[in-house]
Formats: structure tokens, C-alpha cells, sequence
DNA sequence: TTGCCCACGATTGTATACAATACTGCGGAC
DNA sequence: GTCCGCAGTATTGTATACAATCGTGGGCAA
């Protein structure tokens, strides 16, 4: 069994990835505490865990509400996600074991699977295995500095986790990229690694932007994505 | 008045800084409660958000240990912060104000005041305006997400507080960057005000472990770069 | 009517008591 | 002699009661 603490972050964390705390919202500390079934005092904790990912702000003695991202905001996070994980890349290439680049090709298969199975809820495996390659390789960094950074930039966009906005070829370009990366680091080569993660995102950031533009309010529009 | 919560953070924070806390020391809530006045809540938050800014680790249920670093981390810490200070030089070019132009040139000028003067405390006097000439430019970039991830690289070093590894040359060189700092943001010009950046980090890492280098223990270093 | 001020309720901040867990030293068995 | 197991103690984790602060609504005065 973990800690309170723990399990009333967990809660509160997908509450707000699930969308069920509408963003903006304020986060009573009483209210929490029966909905987690513990006491303040881990409800709180848990609260300064969130504000930390970015998923809550913090004003004094008003408490938490969650985090609402503005669309110039999104950029910004990309273009840092960018900056982070591609020297992330940079970092494991020279660093990453084979068993770490065996556990990467898995999981570029079990995506490309996903897409082309078209099961219910392929969205949600390829979402996983995405999600667990770039972890992957942020382990293979071995910088905790560096995964502290990331945690600060991964966290927010997880609350607009959908496909929707993804075509055909963007997850072909997608995959590719995947590919591309594995080769980068077999081959030892950090700048290369370091160039295709960059690519990547920012490719992932501009899919997701152009797809927002057209919408007409920027403020609700994370609200439209968290769906 | 602040609240308690702060004082414990600000107290505990500044003793690890000054070196009252040898590196590695167990932090023990009890004791910092009576260190600070406040009562075990305050100070548990406080540790937690020491955590944050990496001066202290934490392990479960077994509390707080004044983090170590040791060398190969100095070495990534720097090249971190000529990443995300890089990036803050590109964003700020473009975003800072004329004041805040006046208020680095006068900092600058302090610095070099500073090296000039030869009084007593004409390091910290240095140290100092340097740490506020590199927080005007953070400031300055607009990034909340970047500011964060500085944080993680910016106050950690503030351990090793020192100039005793700095040559004159070395002094010398630091003050020229600075300028030519300020003259590619009256320029307007990010990627120039980047590069510049890194260069100032980077050189300063060097600086750094160049001297600690021919030192015996990596692990105690810490301690006496810290005096 | 409008603006200010004060009191009230709600919510966060803090203190303290209690529970659970991990380290320490001793004793016994192999 | 060494290792394992087991209490006892110290420390962290949690709950709850109390204090301080903030937002709100009504009443009063201009």
C-alpha cells in the first residue's frame, strides 16, 4: 500500500487529465478530502505535488485552481518540450543499453500496431507506448535534473491527449521518426538523435496548432482537446 | 509578516547555503522546529519545496538529507544552464523593455565597480549583481515553464557561492560577455544574445572545475567550494 | 443610487496529537 | 563468530483542532 499522499495525488491527477475538474477550477481542500478519503494534510501535499507539474497554480490563501493553458502558452511548452528531450536524446545516445534499444523497438512496433489495427481503443494504446518511449529515453539520459525539466513540460500536454488532430500521414511521419531514432542511436550519434527528437516535436506541436487555429475561442479550445 | 511556512524555507535555505548544513546531513523535522520557530507542518512544506530546487532529496519515510553533489553533476548542472539561460537570452531579446536594458547596463557596471574596488565585500557585492543581472534577463524572457526549469539549475549552484577560482582574466571576460550581452538585445538580435549565453556558462564551468579538478575527493569538494 | 465599511462565513495556514514505518541494539541460534 | 530475528525507540506520515486571512453581502452615509 502506498502513502495517502500518494494516492490523493493520483486522483486528483486524473481528475484533471480526465477532465473532470472543468480548468480554472477552484480546488477546495475540504472537498478534496472526501473525495480522496484522506485528511488535509496529504490533500494538501499532494496540491504543491500538482502545482509543481504545472497541472494547478497556487495563490496564497486562495488556494489551488486548475491550471488553464493559453494557446500561445501550448507553443511555448513545445518548443521547450523540444529544447529538453532533444538533448535528453543527445544524452541517451551515447549512454542508452541494448536491452533500453531492444525495449524501444517493442514499442515502436506495439504503435504502429496500434494504428493499423483500428481496435477501439487504439488511441489509448498508442498514447501509452508514445508515452513510454519518450520516458524511455529521458531514463536513458540518467539526468535527474533533466527529468525534473521534462516533468515540467510532459505533464500539461498529457491534458490534451487525443488523436484527433492527427492525419494519416502525420502518424506515418510519426512512426518514421520513431524508426529514425532508434537508428540515431544505435549508431552512437547524439546530434543526430538530438535533431529527429527535435523534429518530432516540434512536427507534434505544429499538427496540434494548425488544427487550433481555425477555432474561435483560444481559452475554451483545451477544454475542446482534453475530450 | 510572511507566513511561517516561508520563514522555515527561507531559514533552512540559507543555512544549507552558508554551509550550516554539512552535505548529506539527515534533516530531521523536529530539529528544524525548533531552528525556525514554526511547527512541523511549515517545515515539511518547506522541505518540499527545497526538494524542488534540489537542495535536499528525499526518501521516503525516511525525510530530508542536504543534497551532495557530486562533480560529473556540477559539469551536467552547467551545461543545463547554458541551455535553458540560452534560451532565455533568445526569447528575452526580443521581449525585454528599454528600462530593463538600463537596469542590466547599470548592473553591469556595478560588477565592474565591484572588481574595481578591492573593498571587503566586493564578492558579494559581485555576486550579487551578477545573480540579479541573470534574473532580469529570466524575467525578461516571460517564460513561467522556463523560469521553473532555471530554477532547478540556478539555485543549486548558489552553494558553491565563490570567487576564489576566478582569474583576473577570467573577471575580465565574465564583464565583457556582460556587455556584449546587452548589446545583442539593443539589437534585438536572440540568436546572437544565445550564443553569447551559452558562451558566459560554459565559461564559467570551465573556470570551475579547471580548479577543482586537481582536488583528491570529488565527494568532499563540495564542502570546500562552499566556504 | 452608489460607494464604503464592517461583520460574517468560508477557506487556507498552523499546531499538535496520534498512527505507521524504519533504524538500532541486543539476544539467541546455528 | 556470525547471522538472523525481534523488540524498543526515534522519525516520518496522517488526522484533526485551532488560528489567521480572504471574499461576500448587508447596512449606512453621502
Amino acid at each position: 500500500m502506498t502513502t495517502a499522499s500518494n494516492r490523493a495525488f493520483e486522483i486528483i491527477r486524473s481528475q484533471i487529465l480526465n477532465g473532470g475538474f472543468a480548468g480554472g477550477e477552484h480546488l477546495k481542500e475540504s472537498e478534496l478530502t472526501s473525495l480522496c478519503g484522506v485528511s488535509r494534510t496529504p490533500v494538501r501535499e499532494a496540491l504543491r505535488r500538482l502545482a509543481i507539474s504545472g497541472l494547478v497554480v497556487f495563490t496564497p490563501h486562495q488556494g489551488a485552481r486548475v491550471a488553464v493553458l493559453e494557446s500561445g502558452e501550448i507553443d511555448e511548452i513545445y518548443v521547450l518540450r523540444a529544447m529538453v528531450e532533444g538533448h535528453a536524446a543527445l544524452r541517451a545516445a551515447t549512454r542508452i543499453s541494448e536491452p533500453m534499444i531492444k525495449h524501444l523497438k517493442r514499442l515502436a512496433l506495439d504503435m504502429e500496431n496500434a494504428i493499423g489495427s483500428r481496435s477501439d481503443n487504439w488511441t489509448d494504446a498508442f498514447l501509452d507506448a508514445n508515452h513510454e518511449f519518450h520516458r524511455t529515453i529521458m531514463e536513458a539520459a540518467s539526468s535527474p535534473k533533466l527529468s525534473a525539466m521534462a516533468s515540467l513540460v510532459i505533464e500539461v500536454p498529457l491534458v490534451m491527449r487525443t488523436m484527433s488532430h492527427y492525419s494519416e500521414p502525420e502518424l506515418t511521419r510519426s512512426i518514421r521518426h520513431h524508426r529514425e531514432l532508434i537508428t540515431a542511436f544505435e549508431a552512437r550519434d547524439g546530434t543526430w538523435a538530438e535533431a529527429v527528437m527535435r523534429g518530432h516535436i516540434l512536427a507534434a506541436s505544429h499538427t496540434l496548432t494548425r488544427n487550433a487555429q481555425p477555432e474561435q475561442s483560444p481559452v475554451e479550445q483545451t477544454q475542446d482537446s482534453a475530450a
